[in-house]
DNA sequence: ACCTGAACACCGTTCAAGT
DNA sequence: ACCTGAACACCGTTCAAGT
């Protein structure tokens, strides 16, 4: 179920638009997840025949792309600063921000390619911040290709130890000694993982901001080498 | 259409097993893309009903989850070395090599649980490198982290800039002018990416280095320092 | 000229019927 | 007991018919 804006009535009154369209596609794919957001239902949302959105919507790739673009416009810009690392900081953690509150975003900002406009003036913010710190123009360039998506707030995690670390100490001993005989490595990160203190928690928030950190003073030093 | 590695009457007379339709989707997925792998089309090229599938495979997802665990399986292990940089280095260009095979794959890696035997192994491979370099538990755990998606060899491009690329200087000139009052660094950007040899042609393999030793370097100081 | 909705060519998967 | 294929509930999109 989505929570709608407006009621029925008042969404069948209201005339579309490509803005309007793309704002509730948003709506469907926040309250159902991305796989929700099929042409049909987003019509019967909208409480209007499928096809008349393609009026507004070349068609579902479009869609795609402009709420992708929608989102990252939601992204507010941090101006420039001499001192670049708490700006760009400021930025990226800004963008997190925003893409904790769309959690299908990142999933469909990889495999969109990002031309819209809001995307390009948000890599121009971006650019804007690392120039008004001393970047040259290519050291610029190779750091938006060394954060990757990192630089819209989010980093995409191949393993996921969510499961392992709401394991209590016992449970994670017994899930490493059975997999010690193949696994022995895999094993002994069960353990630390599941030490209570050990690793904090496994905070998603700490491992974001670590590799944010380890990158930036990386950069710093290039930079200041020239 | 799909390079067979059998004919159709060889392929009907062979029975059907979970490895056999793994590596058949694989090679639907490496001819069509990942669009054109679904249970139909592979069971077409099974030469059997697609239902015949659901026996050796329980969904689509599940599908899905065992290719990519082959893939992964393709990535030769590399053994451990008391010099942690160069044997890791290898290790992510090795699977790097395997994914520039399955141009697919990145796309699926991301976007399912990587939790397959293959999977598995290669990580503890990881956490082998890593241990027999010094690392203690805790910053291996925070490098998987770090890594991402770069531990299997890719990483998430946000912009394409290929295309801007392509362009020859005039061209990337005329482009820059068009948007230098609404994205000044972005402008500044596509005139230094277009000139010949500023920034050496963009090569993918070479950002891709450039940021594993940016990384690499960041941690063998955390290493170092204890 | 505009919009609607029937229709087409696909999906993944269930399930009953047949062997 | 096993397998098949018809059928269900969906897709995105085309296109002809209706207003």
């Amino acid at each position: 179920v989505v929570a709608a804006s407006s009621t029925p009535s008042e969404t069948r009154r209201t005339p579309l638009s490509r803005e309007r369209v793309l704002r509730v596609a948003v709506d469907v794919a926040d309250g159902g997840g991305i796989d929700a957001l099929s042409m049909r239902r987003l019509g019967q949302e909208l409480g209007v025949d499928p096809m008349a959105l393609y009026r507004h919507v070349r068609n579902k790739d479009d869609l795609l792309d402009g709420i992708v673009d929608a989102i990252v416009g939601e992204i507010s810009a941090e101006p420039p600063a001499p001192d670049w690392k708490p700006a760009l900081r400021r930025q990226i953690l800004q963008a997190r921000a925003v893409m904790l509150g769309h959690p299908w975003a990142p999933r469909v900002l990889e495999e969109r390619p990002l031309t819209g406009p809001a995307v390009l003036a948000y890599i121009d913010a971006i650019l804007g911040i690392l120039q008004a710190g001393g970047f040259p123009i290519d050291l610029a360039h190779h750091t938006l290709h060394l954060f990757g998506s990192r630089i819209l707030g989010f980093n995409q995690d191949l393993f996921d130890d969510s499961a392992s670390s709401r394991l209590d100490a016992a449970e994670s001993a017994a899930f490493a000694a059975s997999i010690a005989g193949t696994l022995p490595n895999v094993a002994r990160l069960a353990i630390a993982v599941g030490h209570d203190g050990g690793l904090g928690g496994c905070d998603d928030d700490v491992e974001f901001v670590f590799g944010l950190d380890l990158i930036f003073d990386g950069l710093e030093r290039l930079r200041a080498a020239g």
